[in-house]
DNA sequence: AAAAGAGCATACCGTTCTGTCTATTTTTCT
DNA sequence: AGAAAAATAGACAGAACGGTATGCTCTTTT
């Protein structure tokens, strides 16, 4: 069973799961990456414009000229933060070569090379969704989405090995992702990857073994 | 097994679990139930001391009379809505009759009425650490106190089963209980906790039964 | 009943918030 | 090179923020 590619050299790697410290030669790209970075390390309403703008280096117009609002300066870092995790992370497990219960346990290492990232302050979905739950349905509508995609990955690969019920299957995995994930930014301890990727195994071993 | 016993009438057990419907006499505990609903609704930066003020019913010279400052109220607001939890949790628990296996198991059950009650918005430490990550150590360290009891009852049930690690049982149902309530939350879907059981019984049998 | 304590209504303070605007400078495009 | 587009610096507006203060009312204690 193949394990994951050895992770790149940190200085090439650091952060490409997230647009914080991405160059930007636009001020709009600007923008975003500032906004990125001030928003997971110091939450999105406790963050003001005018932090943003003087890490950004543009002015207040400049950024309301990209943004109608903060909300929309919100949801587009989200997009976009969502967009590059998932680019990151499926490039990852693209590297990960042999059968799908071997590429869905690689999952959990390559979550472990992001808990290890000292910029790792967790998932800014699951962070969205804690600080604004009841307010912004849209939010909770694009965490929705960006989760689609792993999901729906999960559940092909429960599919090809063989599940009875692939669904299930993913779900069980998102819980442990999901876990994996809180326990790991609370903790701040990056070995819960792999305690999670030890349940992963019990369960996905415990599909394809008779009971 | 013994299975959990019901749960209650919900007229009776609603939202024991917090202090944002609790009954209140005083004009602080007034003021503590408003701020635990209004942190939970809509975050704790984005609500202001106005706003627990208007729902407490009270003047603001008596919060600040209460509570030195906005984050001394989060931070009471916290450790009363942690002891408020672990006292329902616990209490829950303690009916249950049965091996410690079962016991574990019924976590998830409890964990499940937990999801399914209208009011659940997640858990305030979780949310917390969400939106403060890098901010203030106090609420990471008032966060690890509350867990703390949960781990140590985790690990004292792993032992008495026999587990031959129980520190690492308890922190693979960490990650299944931090995982189950993200994923409910995240979703609005308490089947969640139902998922998280699944994986904790598998997880749990491997360890008693010859690989 | 009177005193003490708790709490209220209201106004205020300085700061910060999101968002708007203008004149000017810089950059890009032709 | 010149025009157009993009961006800047700086000022402004009104609202909201956390926190302070005062005079008065209500509640509890003696």
């Amino acid at each position: 069973m193949n394990e994951l590619a050895p992770a790149r050299p940190k200085a090439e790697h650091c952060e490409r799961w997230s647009i914080a410290a991405a160059p930007a030669d636009t001020a709009r790209g600007r923008i975003m990456a500032a906004a990125a970075h001030l928003f997971c390390h110091h939450g999105f309403a406790a963050t003001g414009v005018d932090a943003v703008v003087a890490r950004a280096g543009t002015a207040k117009a400049t950024l309301y000229k990209h943004f109608p609002s903060k909300d929309e300066l919100i949801a587009a870092v989200l997009e976009a933060e969502g967009a590059a995790w998932r680019t990151w992370f499926f490039g990852r497990l693209r590297a990960v070569q042999g059968p799908p219960q071997a590429r869905l346990l690689a999952v959990f290492d390559i979550l472990g090379e992001w808990f290890a990232d000292d910029q790792f302050y967790g998932c800014p979905f699951i962070n969205a969704i804690a600080e604004f739950d009841t307010g912004d349905s849209a939010i909770r509508e694009t965490a929705m989405r960006h989760k689609t995609h792993l999901v729906t990955w999960l559940t092909a690969h429960a599919i090809e090995m063989g599940a009875p019920d692939p669904k299930a299957v993913a779900r069980a995995l998102v819980v442990l992702i999901d876990g994996a994930i809180v326990a790991a930014q609370g903790a701040r301890d990056p070995g819960f990857a792999a305690e999670a990727k030890a349940l992963a195994r019990t369960y996905l071993d415990s599909l394809t073994i008779p009971a």
